[in-house]
This record gives structure tokens, C-alpha cells and sequence, in this order.
DNA sequence: CTGAATCCCATGTGATACTG
DNA sequence: CAGTATCACATGGGATTCAG
């Protein structure tokens, strides 16, 4: 193993780092796309997220796979076939960004006239605990 | 005003939107940094998300003031102050990435091993039902 | 079908210097 | 203090082409 040197900021430094690889353009919608379970294809992958370019999907499924949030299993069949599936612990992030999705779903419209009127949202904020 | 056409497409496009635009390096770091609801100054800000440069975290600021996701203040005083904070929508949002902390939060040491050690994370994943 | 390789442009991001 | 302006560079991301 490694040894166990001061945890506190190396823990969170490593959140840190994990945060921002998964707040990327594809990520989320690609955990999205595979929350069912279900193992799926790479062209079917692609037509559930929607406009993303093959290189980018490639990209992405990849950084997953090294995560350990995918598996990607190859057949060795004539026409290549290879499915991607949530490990558990992909599974897990995509219950957490459940609530973002949500979120997002709820929000987009209001969002969107926000930023074409300009108006001014001056009530103030509730005091919110996470950890 | 905007005709009412096919809501369902357009409140799907929305919100793929919304969420490519919250899915950045910043958003949602710059979101956890306001979330006790308090206003805070841009230096405060600074210091207590990390490694933002100012200019990231100027034009972070500035698209969740014009999403309607936080307020902007400004004091005409001799030194400039100018504090943020949280709007409802914004406060809500930090609810909704709370989750996403905390999955972040318990699952960074397990990835940062599983991208080192590439051992095949061959178990299958449980469905999750999240609409 | 799956994906690597390449070219190319847009955007993200940081460093630095400057301003009210 | 809280920015704006600018440069310079890395990465993101799409289109196209090629290959097993």
C-alpha cells in the first residue's frame, strides 16, 4: 500500500482533481446515457448522447474506463462489437448526478429567460448544509 | 413574447445546454465556495475556491450573474467592494451538486488506485431509476 | 462496426501588465 | 480591491480519412 501521510488535503485534493475530470462536456451525459445498466454499443452510445463526434466518445468512454466507472468488453466476432457498462461505482455517480440532471430539467427554462431579460434577482439565498 | 411550440424537444434542449454551461473546470467549485449563503468578496472567492486564476473567475462570476444564479453587488466606496451571492436558483443548484460532492468526496482515493493499478473492474452494475 | 490518426479551428486557461 | 486588456499556449472538439 501507500503510506497513509497526511490524509486531510490530500484526500481533498484528489476531489478536486476527480470534480474536475467529470464536469467536462461529455462525461455526464455518457453516465447518463448508460444509467440503465444496460450494456450498450459504441454507435448506439453515440446516437443516446446525441451530438457527439466519435472522437470525443472514444475520448471520454476511455478516461472512464480508466477510472473504473466503465467496462468495456471486446467480442471477437466478425463485425467488431464491443459494449460499455457501468461498474458500481459508475452506477453510484450517476445516482449522485441524478439530482443534477433535476436539477437542470427543472431549471432550464428559467435560466434561459434570465439571460435574455437581465432582470434583476435581488432576493437573497438560504443558507444550504451539505456535508 | 416567444410562441409556445413542441415543449418537449425544446425543454430537452435546454437543458442539455444548461448543463454543458454548468459542466465547466469552475462553475460548480466557484457554486460550493457561496453555498453557506453568506456574500462574499472576489478576493475571498479567490482564495477559498483554489487555483482560479482572476480572469476565469471574473467570467465564472459573470455567467452565473446573467443565469440568474447569483447577485452581484457593487459598493461605490473608495476601495472597491464588490461581493457575491447565492440567488434561490443558485442556492438550489448547490443543493442539487451537493450529491455530487459527496460522491466526489467518497470516491476519489478508489479512482485515483483504480487509474493506477488498471485492475478489470468486472462486476456488473445495478439498474438506477432516476425520472 | 469500432476506433485510431490527422488536420484544423474555437475556446479555455493562465500570466502579466495596466486601470478606476 | 476588483477588475479589463492582451498575449501566448494547451486543450477541446469536429471533420475527414484510414484500418482491423
Amino acid at each position: 500500500m501507500d503510506t497513509v501521510f497526511d490524509a486531510t488535503s490530500e484526500r481533498d485534493r484528489l476531489a478536486r482533481e476527480l470534480l474536475t475530470r467529470i464536469a467536462d462536456k461529455w462525461t455526464l451525459l455518457v453516465i447518463e446515457a448508460l444509467e440503465d445498466g444496460a450494456p450498450k454499443r459504441f454507435t448506439r452510445l453515440q446516437e443516446q448522447v446525441g451530438e457527439v463526434s466519435q472522437k470525443m466518445l472514444t475520448k471520454t468512454l476511455r478516461q472512464l474506463e480508466r477510472d473504473g466507472l466503465v467496462t468495456r468488453r471486446v467480442h471477437p466476432v466478425v463485425p467488431p462489437h464491443v459494449d460499455y457498462q457501468l461498474t458500481p461505482r459508475g452506477a453510484s455517480l450517476g445516482e449522485a448526478a441524478c439530482a443534477i440532471w433535476n436539477w437542470v430539467d427543472e431549471h432550464a427554462e428559467a435560466v434561459a429567460q434570465a439571460r435574455n431579460a437581465t432582470s434583476d434577482p435581488r432576493e437573497t439565498a438560504q443558507d444550504v448544509d451539505c456535508d
